[in-house]
DNA sequence: ACATTATATCGTAATATTACGATATAATTA
DNA sequence: TAATTATATCGTAATATTACGATATAATGT
């Protein structure tokens, strides 16, 4: 079939699936390295950062901002890129937590 | 197109979003989640916990395992599940360290 | 040897993703 | 107003993913 049952899985399982998507391509561990590395919200030069086509690229952008890990805020002709505060923090505190539960068994 | 240009990305940026699939769809994080519940490497009776066919199982436990994030003892007619130590750590870390980058910006 | 049990694999259908070129949109600048 | 610039959207092709039933495989128990 290919349609994801969610409706079968809890919501912090489905949250958690979202926000790993966005780190489930190189191309968006890309663009969101450059966000962080940044530091700042950019305007979108990642067509000259990524040797993708820019509408592969506004398509990963799409997706992130679907996802909410990014924001993307009309300045002037251009868009500010940032990392979702909040949602990323959320995302951390999700994976961390997951990530940090497991312990050594066997 | 539908394939992913991997070549044009550095290694740590495929190995991350490797990792990352492998919490990307709920049915593996449910799956993850009870691995690490468990403390201990399980038979799969994971049938009886996702309400997802047997053979639909078994091909997320294939992908985990190509991921590396799991590993698979074969123990007389079962199958011993576990999560990979070191894979575990590994993707902890990477996921980790690119969570705690990000600096609030503005 | 034969039945049982646990798991994997095969075949297949539906849907999703990735990528690109072409085009549209929307703000700025000349 | 027209040209420019930045970005999004559309259309489309290739490939990947998700899911299931059916079947194969492989070890155990009778």
């Amino acid at each position: 079939m290919g349609i994801t049952k969610a409706e079968v899985f809890n919501d912090q399982q489905n949250k958690m699936a979202r926000y790993a998507k966005a780190f489930a391509h190189p191309a968006r561990v890309a663009i969101i390295e450059y966000l962080v590395k940044a530091e700042a919200c950019i305007c979108g030069d990642l067509v000259g950062e990524l040797p993708l086509a820019q509408s592969t690229i506004s398509q990963h952008l799409k997706e992130l901002k679907n996802i909410g890990i990014i924001t993307g805020e009309i300045e002037g002709p251009r868009i500010n890129y940032c990392i979702n505060e909040k949602a990323w923090a959320e995302a951390r505190s999700m994976l961390g937590k997951l990530m940090d539960s497991y312990k050594k068994c066997c």
